[in-house]
DNA sequence: TACAATTATAGTAACTATTACTGTTATTAT
DNA sequence: ATAATAACAGTAATAGTTACTATAATTGTA
């Protein structure tokens, strides 16, 4: 991991990511890539990505979609994941890490982290929502 | 969804699964109803288990191992992924769902649940551990 | 019980996301 | 400049899952 060298791609990848805040899976980090770079493969973001996770720098979110996306952001925070529009959104709120220790209390083991998903419309597709049902009304 | 007819495949699904705290993917179900029913198809135990989890006799996991498992037990609880073995484990805790509320304070939208997995290292891999630090100082 | 209608099955093919392989190219250290 | 090595593009392979199709099981009705 010492031995990684430097690469355009991957630091292409690596400035989109941290430029973005919508989550986005391999294949959309692709796309763009593809725009910067037009020969870029697919095996290639798959492997920085995962590389920027690895070192650190990214994390990794399988949140039931089939698809992993992936985040430039590693300070603690979490996610939320509309039902309707699959959107997966940043949640600004407290930390809810003492819920590691309501887990370890009664627990054997030993519990070094958690992964909280929130899932419910998000704020976009809940406007869309009283629009059509003020259609309906009329 | 009402014009579900019986099958014997799916109770013997619904029973190996009923009866297991295991969390098993669809790959350990089908092992263990194939000494039950010899030419049941892999795809056969795929759309069971949906269809139950459909009908809301059974909720899938996805902890991000790549599989998912599947879990009889639909009331609230958690559940915990080892590290080590990546076994799937019940958590026997107090209720953490006021996190649903802290999450929504601040959000535009509507939260209507979320799911968490917790990580560490379970009890079996940890005596094991302890094991191994012995030997070394020997 | 027989029969028609319909859903489920086994077996297989297809699909999607991801990883592995291979010969060539880019980066780095000397 | 050159040698060593890691990264690349392109492609093949893999794993988990879903879709398709002809046959079999289940269910409602006479």
């Amino acid at each position: 991991m010492a031995n990684a060298k430097y690469s355009r791609q991957r630091e292409a990848i690596r400035e989109y990511l941290a430029g973005t805040h919508s989550h986005p899976t391999a294949e959309v980090v692709y796309s763009h890539i593809q725009s910067i770079y037009p020969n870029i493969s697919l095996g290639t973001v798959y492997r920085n990505l995962n590389l920027l996770v690895e070192q650190g720098d990214a994390i990794k979110l399988t949140c039931g979609d089939g698809m992993d996306h992936f985040d430039y952001d590693t300070s603690e925070h979490y996610h939320f994941i509309c039902k309707s529009c699959g959107n997966v959104l940043d949640l600004t709120m407290d930390s809810i890490n003492h819920i590691n220790a309501i887990a370890e209390s009664s627990f054997g083991g030993k519990i070094d982290g958690s992964v909280t998903y929130f899932y419910g419309i998000c704020p976009a597709c809940l406007s869309k929502e009283k629009k059509n049902d003020f259609k309906e009304e009329e």
